[in-house]
DNA sequence: TTGCTCCTCACGTCACGTGAGGTGGC
DNA sequence: TTGCTCCTCACGTCACGTGAGGTGGC
């Protein structure tokens, strides 16, 4: 019988010395003799179970569990259920970083727009993704709220034109003025602006806000905190009442 | 101006206690303020600082970047290079997930194949996997060489009927001979087979291997420890001179 | 005798979680 | 006075890596 050393086990499983030597110690790999000298001694059967460790290992399973498994009289009853908590937890793991290479790529992206862009600016734009799903469901829903207002105005523009009734396009006019009002007091009411000077989160004044320059992302306004005008970011605003005096 | 205290800071930033605690440790959230009683209190500032700290953190960040972020005069310069390392090394995490996940996969179809299967099937099956796109390149390269000999056969047939070309066929007869014993040798010299009943791994004599019953991944063999005649998995052999006596 | 391998401590890793035992603040 | 929050140690996590200082085996 050929006798393997622990360097030995270690070259043919293609792991450290170390680790060989940390199985012995976690009971999971205990060479079945010893040398006179207290060298770790590993026979073929060792090697083999050295080798399903190591698969184990691959895969991810955890020393606790490969552990569990030896001392396991049928271990084929649990084998396969750590291999599927495995799986799960692999998957998991998965997506987790997924998640975080789409945070990555955001953040690339929003900072490829600013042109001066300091470290506070990554606060900002990390409360802006955090919010941006939450602004976006509040665009949608203007928008599709503003679908019976067009509809409206086509359809009075429409029979004016072809039955000279004038008093519907009236109506339009009054509900389409009712309708802006109302969109834009709720619309400001859950928006913030961030200053890109002073990352100042502020609410402007409804009439500035609603006639500033802006892009669908960004809107020229006036900083309270630090009074520069500068392209601030929107964010969404949770609804809360403000206590800062 | 508003102070926070260590609770709400977590309590806004979604983290626990400790963890703010923790940052203070690591220098990168020093409270700006201390009470007399010793407890942190930390201004509208820190708070910023510490979405942007959870942010990082969220993405995966170490805690000693964010820390040399912080510390670095231009923080521009170097947080899109410590943004890109990140991408790559959760780039490098997904794929070993994937490793991971399609050894599992892997064991758990070959697992459903065996019907009796103990943990050392598994050492076995592992094997296997490993030693999977060997065997596999082997088989092409076998199947590559065996193209001639066919297109040949098929050419010496339809002359033989057509022309009445025998010798043609003669010559494939002596080709395909010399082809099967030489291939039959190369092949029977690679693989080796594993005892479903004691795991020994061995090479059976030539003519048993040749005639016995198979399908593409078994063999039924004799095993030489043990003695019992059962279906042995086949695996690729690296060539190496042996030295078991 | 000289390299090479192996041995046993024992600390370090990473970002906290989890008590223990004590105290501040409403 | 009573809960609640906060404080500081300090150990534990997980699978080894990495010396240090010493020794076995060819």
């Amino acid at each position: 019988m050929s006798k393997y050393t622990t360097g030995e086990i270690a070259k043919l499983c293609g792991v450290s010395v170390r680790t060989v030597q940390y199985y012995d110690d976690r009971g999971i790999l205990v060479p079945s003799e010893l040398s006179e000298g207290g060298r770790r001694l590993y026979s073929e059967n060792d090697l083999k179970r050295m080798r399903i460790i190591c698969f184990l290992r691959e895969v991810g399973l955890p020393i606790n569990s490969i552990s569990a498994l030896f001392a396991e009289k049928k271990p084929e009853n649990i084998i396969s259920i750590l291999l599927k908590q495995q799986e799960q937890i692999l998957r998991e793991e998965l997506s987790e970083r997924q998640t975080k290479l789409e945070l990555i790529e955001g953040i690339k992206r929003e900072l490829k727009e600013i042109d001066s862009f300091s470290v506070e600016s990554i606060g900002d734009i990390a409360h802006y993704m955090k919010q941006k799903s939450n602004l976006n469901k509040m665009r949608l829903a203007m928008v599709l709220t503003g679908i019976p207002v067009s509809a409206l105005q086509v359809t009075s523009i429409v029979l004016w034109i072809t039955n000279g009734l004038w008093w519907l396009f009236a109506v339009w006019a009054g509900v389409s003025i009712f309708w802006g009002i109302a969109v834009s007091i709720y619309y400001f009411g859950h928006t913030a602006y961030i200053c890109p000077e002073c990352h100042e989160i502020f609410s402007p004044a409804l009439k500035e806000a609603f006639w500033a320059y802006h892009t669908p992302k960004m809107r020229r306004l006036t900083c309270p905190k630090c009074g520069k005008r500068s392209l601030c970011i929107e964010v969404y605003q949770e609804k809360e009442d403000k206590n800062n005096g």
